[in-house]
DNA sequence: AGAGTGATGTCATCAAGTGACATCACCGTA
DNA sequence: TACGGTGATGTCACTTGATGACATCACTCT
């Protein structure tokens, strides 16, 4: 199966994530990515349909994580409890390593096309777990509206989770994110 | 002021969007809709970033709108109830016409790259009352997440608005959404 | 009339992304 | 062992988006 040296993808995600660290994303070129990886940049785009796709790949499975979650919620759980079960799967993805998830972000952050990225695979995602909500039974309508909610919810626990002085876990800023919407929406 | 025609940034907006409708986003050069415009590329980009922002610069006036609506909400109104009036003043904006609005809404979600920018302006939005938020004396927290919150049931309400049977006011479908999101959180 | 200004055109160039085709290493099989 | 198939890679050519540098034109103000 492996030609020349196996593990070119991996080669490449490190290349990336190096050097948009080192000198920005906009300054990085493909064929800088390519040649430490010791391929060509026709090569890249063979295993990532773009620049910033190659930063982005792990997403596939923590949505499959998230749904799997939301599949082994009880039944009888409200749809924003089957929705906040599977975000808490999806922190276990992201929330064990915060450095990395740091570094990451703070790539993301410097740079706009970047940032368009990860909200469409928010949104992605989002779509995902609305699907998962009407396979469950929850109203067509309402499915959508949990589904946006939850990620909303999971944004801001995330940003909060990155930033925090303290080493929290993920799962838990999700959950006291979720109780403080709670707050937030029974005000009159 | 104006040398040559005048105009050239409207007729560059509506050249745009007659091509897209008509052939796709991608299918669409940027030399195609200068030359439609009676300009040269160069000048598109001198007028609009780049191909996709030629489809989104109302944005800044609705943001524009919205935040003097959030200024003026009652200072004793909750933060949900401030954000909601904001969401409404942006729907006046673009609910008067929803023929238009389903073009565009049809153009954007046939590209991703289209979805992503919208994606982007929204989160800008967000980012916008949040800080409003945080100017009336909202909590630094509490802020992020209304916003958030809010811009959610905004995508929705806008979704639900625009693929709706019966001819319904923007701002109805907002207050709408809004009453079901406190429904489904109150649930346990 | 002439200088100044701002929007435009022209030209050159870079970088992202893609299609077509050749090539090389490996694998199974006759 | 020799041979053909297969899949990943390299090479080349090309299109398109985007940008910098400089020239140009029309209009304004003095």
């Amino acid at each position: 199966m492996g030609r020349w040296e196996p593990g070119a993808s991996s080669r490449l995600r490190e290349a990336a994530l190096a050097l948009y660290l080192e000198r920005g994303f906009e300054q990085t070129m493909v064929a800088d990515i390519a040649e430490r990886a010791g391929v060509t940049a026709r090569t890249f785009f063979r295993h990532f349909a773009d620049k910033r796709e190659v930063f982005f790949d792990a997403s596939a499975e923590v949505e499959e994580k998230s749904l799997a979650a939301l599949e082994a919620a009880p039944a009888t759980a409200p749809p924003l409890d089957a929705v906040a079960a599977a975000l808490c799967a999806a922190a276990e993805v992201i929330g064990d390593n915060r450095d990395l998830a740091r570094m990451r972000q703070t790539v993301i952050m410097a740079n706009a096309s970047l940032r368009e990225r990860e909200l469409i695979k928010l949104t992605s995602m989002s779509v995902a777990v609305a699907d998962g909500l009407r396979r469950r039974g929850v109203d067509e309508a309402e499915a959508g509206l949990a589904a946006e909610t939850g990620v909303a919810v999971f944004r801001v626990a995330f940003e909060r989770w990155v930033n925090a002085a303290e080493d929290r876990a993920l799962g838990d800023v999700i959950h006291e994110t979720l109780a403080q919407l709670r707050t937030l929406t029974a005000a009159t």
